[in-house]
Parts: C-alpha cells; structure tokens; sequence
DNA sequence: TCCTTTGTTCAAAATTCATTGAACAATTGA
DNA sequence: TCAATTGTTCAATGAATTTTGAACAAAGGA
C-alpha cells in the first residue's frame, strides 16, 4: 500500500484550493484543525458521508498536500501538513481554516 | 442583461475556494489584482483563453462573489470584491493573492 | 485459524465542469 | 443606416468529479 504524498515544493495553489472548495473536504479540514492535538482516524469522519466516500476525499486532500495520512495497524491516521503548508503558502491555512470558523462556530 | 451578484452576507466558502481553485480563474484574479487601479475587461484576458471560455470563467467568478461586473457600454468592467470579501472572511483574499504571487513573480 | 475492524480498490452511474463554434444582442462610430 | 466592437447565450462534446455497492486486503484478537 502506497500513500504517495507531494513533496512542499510541488505543492500547488490551485489544486489545493479546489481541494478546499467542496463542502466535504472542508468540513473534514476544519475538523482536523479543531483536533489537531492527536491525528484522526478515517472512521471519525463517517457522519459526513459513506466509508467510501470518505476514503475518495481523505484521498484527494493528501494528493493535493493537505494532509498526511500514515498507516498505523488497519487504521490511518490522518493530520494537517500545517508547518508544510505554512512553508509554501504563508498564512493561507490559517486564513482559510479563519474563515471556516465564522460559519460554524 | 442581468448580472446577478451575490449578497455578501451569502458568500460560501466552499463556492469561493472552489472558483479560486482552477488555473485559469486564479490567473484572472491575480491580473484583476496587480490592475486595481482601474478595473479591467473581458477582453484583456484573451490570452487565457477563447472569448466564450473567458465569459464562462468570469461568470463563475462572479457568482461565487469573487468579483464584479459592471456594464459599460458593449464592454464589462471587471472589478475584485475586496471589501466584501474583506468584511466576510478577512483576510483571506490578501492570502491567496501572497500565494498566488510566490508562483508568478 | 477464524472473525472482526479498518480502509482501499474497482466498476458503474450520475452529475458537474470546461471548452468550442455558431448565433445572437447591444452599443458605438462612420 | 451599416458596420464594427464587445460580450453573452446556446447546444454539443468530452473530460473530470462525486457517489454507491461489492469485493478485496491487512492487521489484531479470540
């Protein structure tokens, strides 16, 4: 099982905001950002959608570098590449996962 | 010719990183934005694309609420909604335009 | 070993998106 | 009035996206 993940340098701005722009994904972001203490499982995602649905976006977050996903045992477990982004795009995650707070607070 | 514009009270999200998240409206942006002194037409961005490709892409852009379109004449003035979108998610066009730049210097 | 848990992969279907050319509309200027 | 300029709308096409269920794979525990 590979879990190929971009490297900072490649990561690019388009296809991360598309990456962002669907409900989905967003809400599975902000998630993430709200518990970003201990990285979270595929499973404690499933009240947005089927397991397979899920499994497609977690998919397109760690294509476009949103995320990173490791494999621990049967589970992944999945985080926020924050510092990553911060890197490449300075202040973009954070004024997006801003932003996604004014509307569920 | 109606050209209905979003409340900004009714701004998505998800809508605006999903209109900002393709190559060619990114590329819109960015012009619109190195350009706000005076706002633009459709016409200056034939290099990104066919006429009717560039109407398309504008069109997004303006129902996301990303810019605004005023008629003048036969031709559209096409302006950034930056205090809109300011006073709705501040700060997060200012990101994502620094990031847009970091690509196109 | 067998079963459960946790996710992925695959194929199919439905939807949406992007692109094109032809036709159209509205304004301006000769 | 006639023609040129500036964009939009329409229909069609191909591509990409999203969603679903069935089948599969890997790890861990009884």
């Amino acid at each position: 099982m590979s879990l190929p993940h971009p490297a900072t340098e490649q990561l690019d701005l388009a296809i991360i905001l598309a990456a962002l722009g669907d409900p989905t994904r967003l809400s599975i972001v902000a998630h993430l950002a709200r518990n970003e203490a201990e990285p979270l499982t595929c499973g404690q995602f499933l009240d947005l959608g089927s397991k397979t649905n899920i499994s497609y976006h977690l998919a397109k977050l760690r294509e476009a570098g949103v995320t990173r996903t490791e494999a621990v045992g049967t589970s992944r477990l999945i985080s926020l590449r924050r510092a990553d982004l911060e890197r490449r795009f300075p202040g973009l995650l954070d004024s997006i996962l801003a932003s996604a707070k004014t509307l569920s607070p």
